[in-house]
DNA sequence: TCAATATGATAAGTATACATATCATATTTT
DNA sequence: AAAATATGATATGTATACTTATCATATTGA
């Protein structure tokens, strides 16, 4: 089978699948973990605990996502008690988010569950495989 | 900057982030086209048009989409007239698919779209470079 | 054959993801 | 300073994506 353009020849059907076990496995560790987070979340507190105080726009940019997706991951982080909102002082538009107790608290918890699965993503590549797919990857990102 | 965690260095991320490129690159390359399909509506009628009669846990194992995902994405496409759905005889618990002309018509329009727009999705990545990340991508989700 | 199990599809619920529109507030331009 | 423009956030609408539950129908096994 696998005719001319078979779709898993194509990057666009390829990425979406590496995508999909890459969520997978995700779920999957965080099942075990003390405070369940998807991945855009545990993406959200990471960045948080760096810079405390920015506003959700500059929070969506830095994990390059948009503004309207954030707006709902960031509500759903404040329901569980993990981000605080605040109207900015500065910029009367603005909401600036930084992690409660709790928040803080989750994230080191779930740090290295995070940092531990990423290898299982690529799991079946072997580590120089994994080393170079990573340099691709970032490159094909690049702003 | 960029700590020791930092997001751009996990697999996870990047993966994520590839795939937002891709799939805006397909959303960008179909505004021109005479009939405006999402990739996963793409891999559908791709797959449909090789195996008609198939039904839909067949076409979700195919395009690696699960049963839930696949009855929307089915529905929508019966909706634009593209797919026709039918109660199977020999298993009146199924619904089989096959391409309507007008599907016909579309993939056939779509199809050279969607092959050329492949190569932008690793556009910041040298032909050697693309064809070395596919290998790999195709290696990582292998069954 | 009848019970147990498996499977196809749908429904409901949650969480992304993005486009577009709108509103409030800032900033820039004239 | 008033007008034009830009920006932060939210609302709305569409489309994935997956989980779990449920229903209908098949298949298997005792």
């Amino acid at each position: 089978m696998t005719s001319r353009d078979d779709l898993d020849q194509m990057p666009g059907h390829l990425i979406r699948r590496l995508n999909q076990r890459s969520t997978a496995v995700f779920t999957e560790r965080m099942k075990s973990a003390p405070v369940e987070l998807t991945s855009v979340q545990y993406a959200a507190l990471d960045v948080l605990a760096r810079e405390p105080g920015i506003d959700q726009a500059r929070l969506a940019s830095l994990i390059a996502y948009d503004r309207a997706t954030i707006g709902d991951v960031v509500k759903r982080l404040e329901r569980k008690g993990l981000v605080a909102r605040q109207v900015s002082e500065e910029d009367r538009r603005a909401r600036t988010l930084r992690l409660t107790g709790e928040g803080e608290a989750a994230l080191a918890q779930v740090a290295p569950m995070v940092a531990a699965l990423q290898a299982e993503i690529l799991g079946k590549l072997t580590e120089a495989e994994q080393a170079q797919f990573l340099e691709l990857a970032r490159k094909a990102v690049e702003a």
